[in-house]
DNA sequence: CCGAGGATTATCT
DNA sequence: GATAATCCTCGGA
C-alpha cells in the first residue's frame, strides 16, 4: 500500500485564493465512496472561482445566511446547494475561514463505476453526458444536500479529491463564468474565472471559445 | 407574507 | 433556441 494509494486532499490545498484552487483542481480526482463500499470516481475537468464579498456572481456577495454560510467555513469543505429546484450543485471552499469562497465543480471524465453513474443517472443517460454539467456530476455520484458542510479531506464523510494528473498551461482554456444574472456587472461578468480542459469532451455547455493561445 | 429569480437540464420545435 | 420543470432562498412590505 505504499505509493500507490491516493489519499485525500489536505486543507492547505484549499487555502489559496479560489482562483488558484479552481486552476490547480484540474486534474485532480473527485471520489466518492457509496454507502455499500462501491468506489465511484472522476477527472476534474471543468471548474469556475467564485470568491470575495465583491464578487457579485458569489452567493458570498451578501451577508452570512442559512444557505451560503458554508461558504465562510474551513478550506477543503463542501458547499452544495439546490439550484432550479431539481439539481444539486456541489462546491469545494477555499481560503482560510471566515473568508467566502467556493470553487464549483462543473464536469467530470468519469473513471470508476461507471455502471453505478449511469444506474444514478436514470434511462435518460447517455455515457458522454454522464458527468458533463454540474447537476449532472452531483446526480451520477449520488452527491445530495446531505453532503453539505461535509469535510472533503476526511475519507470518513464518503467524499473526497484525490491528486491527480497535472494539465500544463497550454491545455487549459479560461473563459466568462456560466450564467451569470442580470444584476452581474463588470468586471464580474466577464471575468475568466472558469477553468477547463482544452477540447475535452465532458467539459459543458457553453463550451468554451477554442481560439488559440497563440 | 409574498414574489421574483436562480452557479441547470431535458424536451420540445 | 426556447421553454418548462420545480422549489428554495432572499429581500422587501
Amino acid at each position: 500500500m505504499i505509493g500507490t494509494t491516493s489519499s485525500p486532499l489536505l486543507p492547505s490545498f484549499f487555502r489559496p485564493n479560489a482562483v488558484k484552487v479552481a486552476r490547480a483542481l484540474l486534474g485532480a480526482v473527485l471520489v466518492r465512496r457509496l454507502d455499500d463500499g462501491t468506489r465511484l470516481s472522476g477527472r476534474i475537468v471543468e471548474t469556475e472561482a467564485y470568491t470575495g464579498h465583491d464578487d457579485l456572481a458569489s452567493h458570498g456577495r451578501v451577508r452570512k445566511t442559512p444557505r451560503n454560510l458554508p461558504m465562510w467555513g474551513a478550506p477543503g469543505h463542501a458547499y452544495v446547494y439546490l439550484c432550479h429546484g431539481i439539481y444539486w450543485l456541489l462546491n469545494v471552499v477555499a481560503e482560510p475561514q471566515e473568508s467566502p469562497a467556493a470553487v464549483l465543480i462543473r464536469a467530470l471524465e468519469p473513471l470508476e463505476g461507471l455502471d453505478r453513474m449511469i444506474a444514478h443517472r436514470g434511462k435518460k443517460s447517455s455515457l458522454s453526458d454522464l458527468t458533463r454539467g454540474p447537476g449532472r456530476l452531483s446526480m451520477a455520484l449520488a452527491v445530495t444536500g446531505a453532503h453539505n458542510t461535509l469535510s472533503l479531506t476526511d475519507p470518513a464523510c464518503g467524499l473526497w479529491i484525490e491528486k491527480g494528473i497535472h494539465y500544463p498551461d497550454d491545455q487549459v482554456i479560461t473563459a466568462p463564468r456560466v450564467g451569470m444574472g442580470k444584476n452581474v456587472s463588470e468586471p464580474w461578468y466577464s471575468i475568466p474565472w472558469r477553468f477547463c480542459v482544452r477540447d475535452h469532451p465532458f467539459v459543458s455547455d457553453p463550451r468554451p471559445k477554442l481560439t488559440a493561445q497563440e
